[in-house]
DNA sequence: TTGTAGGCGTTATCAC
DNA sequence: GTGATAACGCCTACAA
């Protein structure tokens, strides 16, 4: 049978409230009741029920995460982060994909309410009103990563996608590109999808460029989309010299269909990624773009979290700087 | 407040003992009943404590991980697998990585006893004496994926990574190459390390072909170590004419190698991997390369755990077939 | 079919 | 400093 504090109270002649006490240091007890105590924890190799103790101090140490996809090497990271900083304040991670369904998202939040999580993390790609209403009622802290919300206050850790996006097209623009192409994800999408593309806009405007609607293909940030939207970038009336893609995923999507029609990456085309995941730098030619410090956005995530979760004060919305990394996809456009 | 039991009791004026049952259909319970019961329940958004629950029940509804990382493509696909699993059957994950230190697969194995999860399903590299000496006292059940343990029988799923490599050289024996090179990594692995080194060493002895020892390097399955093998194969005196790296990443890594010594995959050299992560099939030149079914492995593992956390019977040891995925990185050897 | 009472393993609140 | 004792929210005999 599984040994309890009473089996320590017993065996060390202790009431189990002194017990307690000498296991989480609570209250003074002297040294001789202590060692006693020490002494049969150690011969019973005794551990507290941890799910004893959650029911009455109601804190389970427990907190939720929902991401889209470990699979993706941006949200791998972001965890990394999370739980590196969990890890030394004692927490843990319950990880969910939702797999971008808002029917999942919303199944894990409610698993979360049910198993009393001290707090949640959540990713995801647009506020809806349902999940408004459940982080209302939850009660306890909340981050949202990568993004705000419109209708409701809730912390926040991300980047200005729209300054970066501005850098990076500013950037090809100084390489002496005219003739800029996007591909873009849906402007639903406020920050990935919206922010970037407004970036890309200003930067051409700024530089008295003009864009060519035919430029501006939609994609879903898979590789997939990615050499979609290629094809359509290369079979347009006018194809760009350059093309800034939303994600580095795309970016290598388009690069294997530049290559794929004969062509070559950057003396034909120069492609810009977003987000500098491991395969940008591996990739061939390697891909100038964006870096975000997702290691660090998740752990700030986290930190967050804990904090509120301890009633300190926090600061509401954290904007992380992003990196323009120079490497091959891109050069100087001899037009 | 949080509304408990006892408030549902007294609004439908019935015993907590037979809310308790319309709540669990433990027990028949008379329609009437039901009713009122269900519907104080629906008023008030009432949900069960899975806290309280589980001290009663003794079951935690939880399954803790342990791989080495999420964000190897590997270990994230896996974890998918797992979830997907788990879903369904109403299990959630306790998910941390390890990144190989052996302090820390032990320190979450004992945060798994604290949390008192229902079962754990651990991945490592190499098989220690505390940890089997945890295992034997932890009491529940365990499955072991990639891995068998020699002091200990614990239900397992993986491939067979002899016969795999095997195959996979047999393929590049085929091809005419002759002079074929390995980037194992270290033989205390027995299944990722040795067996695959095993199925080269057998492949080339059944072809009567001799392995230069030169040619063979030792990596640790980082696209860096792939590139400071393969600049070792090229400095040697005979180069290898093909090359079989243990895993894909550091297959990336030598063709990377390859390329920036001027020299071109698979026109040079031929290249092949293992594993069939996303990016093989990605890279400029796609990676030919040995496809383990992560997904349904991880799948597997968590239904194995489940039916054993349900004492059900379960096979003690499964193993995935595994496939050849011919890409672009090899060719027929011309000499 | 329903209610009563005890227990699950802790922590917290009182007294002493 | 230490010890009873009552929560915490639920489940489960045992009775009725």
């Amino acid at each position: 049978m599984k040994v309890t504090i009473n089996d320590i109270a017993k065996l060390s002649g202790v009431s189990k409230a002194t017990v307690s006490r000498v296991l989480n240091g609570s209250k003074p007890v002297s040294d001789a009741v202590r060692e006693k105590v020490m002494r049969a924890i150690e011969e019973t190799d005794y551990k507290p029920s941890s799910l004893a103790r959650s029911l009455t101090t109601k804190e389970t140490k427990l907190i939720g995460i929902v991401i889209p996809d470990v699979s993706n090497p941006v949200f791998s990271e972001l965890v990394k982060g999370m739980e590196d900083m969990s890890g030394v304040s004692g927490y843990n991670i319950l990880l969910c994909n939702s797999y971008l369904s808002h029917k999942k998202e919303l199944d894990y939040l409610e698993i979360f309410r049910d198993k009393e999580v001290d707090g949640i993390i959540f990713l995801t790609t647009k506020e809806r009103p349902e999940q408004v209403e459940f982080f209302k009622k939850f009660g306890k802290p909340v981050v949202l990563v990568d993004r705000k919300f419109k209708t409701m206050d809730i912390p926040s850790v991300g980047i200005d996608d729209y300054t970066a996006a501005l850098k990076a097209v500013n950037y090809l623009i100084n390489l002496g590109h005219k003739n800029i192409g996007m591909v873009r994800s849906t402007l639903q999408d406020s920050s990935h999808g919206f922010n970037r593309y407004e970036g890309y806009r200003k930067a051409m405007e700024g530089a008295g460029l003009s864009i060519n609607p035919q430029n501006v293909i939609e994609g879903d940030f898979s590789v997939k989309s990615g050499y979609n939207a290629m094809l359509k970038l290369l079979s347009g009336e006018a194809p760009p010299s350059a093309v800034f893609f939303a994600n580095d995923l795309m970016a290598v999507g388009g690069i294997r269909c530049i290559t794929d029609s004969g062509m070559k990456v950057p003396e034909d085309i120069s492609v810009m990624g977003f987000d500098d995941i491991p395969i940008a730098s591996m990739f061939i030619p390697s891909i100038t773009t964006t870096r975000q410090p997702f290691f660090e956005i998740g752990k700030k995530a986290m930190e967050k979290l804990i904090q509120s979760i301890q009633e300190k004060d926090v600061e509401q919305h954290t904007v992380f700087e992003t990196d323009l990394i120079l490497r091959n996809s891109t050069k100087r456009c001899d037009l």
